[in-house]
DNA sequence: TTTTTATATTGTAATATTGCAATATAGAAA
DNA sequence: TTTCTATATTGCAATATTACAATATAAAAA
């Protein structure tokens, strides 16, 4: 024991589960926040944003790209590192979703 | 080593990735949306509602709870639980704001 | 009071995450 | 080619999470 039990979850349930994930250590929000602050992708300077050893950095993006939430393309030597609009917009409209639910009831 | 080196990111940030790792369990989201699906709040029920055991339940309640995402109010022997929409509305805040900054930018 | 019912807490084993030094990889520059 | 520069991978120690049996708590029903 100590394992989730994924299997006993639907796949949109393991799925959302795993986009939170996703955002779940302040080190991953603070690379969104960074590459909304910035008006095009960004090539390397990531590392240098946050407070974090280069190899923490790189399994940090690792876990963003693995859930879509940023894509990551070769640009000569560097990557150049970008959001993944798709991924947010899911974001988006499942809690606005879960708003439009929330207005028709009273608690 | 190995701990979240938390103290170097900003409060806002710590407050975010906390909230998503509220909802980084299968199981966690599966409770917001049987909350979602009933009309009222619902007293008791959640247990049975999930492939796992009454202190397992216990404990993801609490961690919604500390998360400010439920609440929970006691209601005779039971304990009428709730989504607590203030904090829902953070969630969809936060998304609509970064959908506006995203559609600003070309990538 | 005793029993039942609903939920919380404790303790613990299994597993996952975090962070980083060391090292690897691979394209660009010299 | 050799060196430099940017990023990824490996290995491992520290810590956190997950799950649940056993137990505790506390209000309601009998």
């Amino acid at each position: 024991m100590g394992a989730s039990k994924l299997d006993s979850f639907s796949d949109k349930q393991n799925e959302l589960a795993s986009l939170f994930k996703a955002l779940s250590h302040p080190a991953r929000v603070a690379i969104i926040e960074y590459l909304l602050t910035v008006d095009t992708c960004i090539c390397g300077d990531i590392v240098n944003e946050l407070p974090l050893a280069q190899p923490t950095v790189s399994q940090h993006l690792k876990e963003l790209k693995n859930a879509n939430i940023i894509k990551g393309t070769i640009e000569g030597t560097a990557i150049c590192y970008c959001i993944n609009t798709e991924t947010l917009q899911k974001f988006e409209d499942y809690f606005s979703a879960i708003s439009s639910k929330l207005k028709l009831k009273c608690c």
